[in-house]
DNA sequence: CGATTTCGGATATCCAATATCCATAAGGAT
DNA sequence: ATCCTTATGGATATTGGATATCCGAAATCG
């Protein structure tokens, strides 16, 4: 049970949108090449996160993407779902129903026992994704990260990165 | 992200297992038959279960499985990591040593912040599986399933359910 | 011995994740 | 107006893991 590369990229894509001024944009190009991924499979990630509300998209030279609404009101849940879909990661196929013993008509008294305890476990996961804003992130990388890579990046980034032939 | 169905297969024929006799065996393709799944695939999830010491084969006529210790001292993450295996939901790829902005020689500060939320969260799933234990499944299934189809089922299970033939 | 059953390797099948390509629409620069 | 850039979204490989089947070997029981 793996989670898709493109939340990787989504995360770390989210992180880069919210620590570059506000409002500014960054084409899906420079976001491939600084993250060494092919960039038509990260536009698909990118995608995911428009139609999700938490990124925006523009047209036109000088377009790209920046974040739909502030960092502190997006948290690892929604870029998490946004790219993964939100079905539970346990899907109760009923096999008690399968029970040769069982008679024709009859009724459970209620949602399988087990697929109860699974569900429980995967709102805990859901729960711990939803207590994390991109801000908190923001903030650690700010305090972890060497400042003036994070200046480079930053600038790179608003340069439009390398022209791919360079 | 979806947990292998023979997770869910694993979980129903613990339970099984647990609500029987104690030393009871039952064979797999009983266990198959019950659950409508195909024998020999299912057996390579008992097989994950053995491996695991959670449940134990014997050969031979009249042989099966039983569970190797008291259900109390099974979890719910016992069986899914049985099956599942212990890698975590979220594999951190580094890709932020792609960033091209990086200095040859740039050294991390510590692990990607971005692994380190998603690894929370999946210890909080974890957790919540390691909170249930088998024994108190079995409580619950004696609670909410029909008793009259709890002996049927275990008595059917016994006699070693129905010949393939009929 | 003969029937039954687990064990484990080999193999086939299926599907979702991964990855690429292209036509289209739209925005900015000149 | 025209050209270049960029996101959008559909179509289409490719790949790898999940699913499923088969069979020989070993062990056990009657």
């Amino acid at each position: 049970m793996q989670l898709r590369s493109q939340v990787e990229w989504a995360l770390h894509v989210c992180a880069v949108l919210a620590g570059l001024p506000e409002g500014a944009r960054v084409s899906t190009r420079a976001l491939a090449e600084m993250h060494g991924v092919p960039k038509e499979y990260l536009s698909k990630a990118l995608q995911a996160l428009a139609r999700a509300g938490l990124i925006e998209g523009s047209l036109g030279p000088r377009g790209g993407y920046r974040l739909a609404r502030p960092a502190a009101e997006i948290t690892f849940l929604d870029m998490v779902e946004a790219v993964e879909g939100r079905r539970r990661t346990f899907q109760c196929a009923e096999i008690r129903r399968n029970n040769p013993c069982r008679r024709a008509d009859h009724v459970d008294c209620g949602p399988c026992p087990i697929a109860r305890v699974m569900a429980k476990a995967d709102a805990a996961w859901r729960a711990a994704l939803a207590e994390e804003s991109l801000d908190a992130l923001v903030a650690a990388l700010g305090a972890e990260v060497d400042r003036d890579l994070l200046a480079r990046t930053a600038a790179w980034l608003l340069e439009g990165g390398q022209p791919s032939s360079a």
